[in-house]
DNA sequence: AATTCGTGGGC
DNA sequence: TGCCCAAGAAT
């Protein structure tokens, strides 16, 4: 069953770019980063740019992070480029420039969870670790457990069958355990997927519980996994980034102007003020167009609390050089 | 354990 | 159109 599998990866995987001998342990780490809850069709042409420009953990350290989160651009969840971006100094800090091999000090990367250190390990580093993503997580709960989903969180049993299928190490060659993972992986992603699995293509159908079982459906009354965002604090923290990141380079009262223009031909950016009192820091801001296009009930103050959301990320900041009497109008920006 | 955090494509 | 989903992590 698991041959039929690594066979079936060898014959139908995807050609990607951080796949492969050409690829270094730091493009798997930045792949695994963008990679996080986002398409791979989205992550190519960004992962390629990227690695063009900092091609290097060392390369990504000494960039600014108003850079960092311009090139991440539209991917979604730009906190990811912060973390990366802070892994690569740390990488360069405590590990001399050079992507950690081990699962443990994977781990200690920031934005480096159970699943990227696994994933690196393994893909970048052959190691035999067991890397459990929500492809091999779905694959195993129909192929095993004969059930349309898994649970709702990663659990014991879940991850004590994904160890259990980890072959050895050269169980069917070399860097087996690496492949397997990889390959239920990709069949999780093209044949095995979420809505519409294509069983007819599927390497081992012939050994899946859930089709045995007649493919029985999931129940009915899961609870909505996914947050509303039309009218969300969540959507104006985009549009407020796509704003800033419109933006040029180091923020002065010039560049923020553009932004403003910039944002005005859109319909959805605008000119943030802030009143920087004594503290703590109460941001007024005005933009009327935001709230026009969203209609919503409190948006000034909606925006104001994405914008200050947004700053206590790290993902803006306030340029107060401005400030004076206790009273300022700042610029908002991008972090340095 | 349940929430929060972006974005865009497919059905 | 609205909803679901995509190689999760942090809190």
């Amino acid at each position: 069953m698991r041959c039929a599998i690594v066979d079936w990866y060898g014959r139908s995987a995807r050609d990607l770019p951080w796949r492969g001998a050409g690829a270094s342990a730091w493009g798997v780490l930045v792949s695994e980063f963008m990679l996080q809850q986002t398409p791979v069709v989205r992550v190519l042409p960004v992962w390629t740019e990227w690695m063009r420009r900092w091609p290097t953990p060392a390369d990504l350290a000494e960039e600014s992070r108003a850079e960092v989160l311009r090139a991440w651009g539209r991917l979604g969840y730009p906190r990811r480029a912060l973390r990366l971006h802070a892994s690569a100094a740390a990488i360069v800090e405590s590990f001399g420039g050079e992507v950690p091999r081990t699962y443990e000090e994977l781990l200690s990367l920031p934005g480096v969870g159970t699943y990227t250190a696994a994933a690196v390990a393994s893909f970048a580093f052959g190691e035999r670790e067991v890397v459990v993503d929500t492809n091999i997580r779905r694959v195993e709960a129909r192929l095993v457990s004969g059930v349309a989903q898994p649970a709702a969180s990663l659990t014991r049993a879940e991850t004590d069958v994904a160890a259990r299928l980890v072959p050895e190490q050269d169980g069917f060659g070399a860097d087996s355990a690496a492949r397997w993972n990889i390959a239920v992986m990709e069949l999780g992603a093209l044949v095995c997927t979420a809505r519409s699995p294509k069983c007819v293509e599927c390497p081992v159908v012939g050994d899946c519980a859930w089709v045995d079982a007649g493919r029985p459906a999931p129940p009915l009354d899961r609870p909505r996994r996914t947050q509303a965002w039309h009218g969300t604090d969540r959507q104006v923290r985009g549009a407020v980034m796509a704003v800033l990141r419109a933006a040029g380079g180091a923020a002065d009262v010039a560049e923020l102007g553009s932004a403003g223009e910039v944002a005005a031909d859109r319909g959805v950016g605008g000119v943030a003020r802030s009143r920087l009192g004594v503290a703590p820091t109460v941001v007024e801001v005005v933009y009327e167009p935001l709230a026009k296009l969203y209609a919503l009930g409190a948006p000034q103050e909606q925006l104001e609390r994405a914008v200050v959301g947004l700053v206590a990320d790290g993902l803006a900041e306030w340029d107060g050089a401005a400030e004076s009497q206790g009273t300022a109008e700042a610029i908002l920006r991008l972090p340095r």
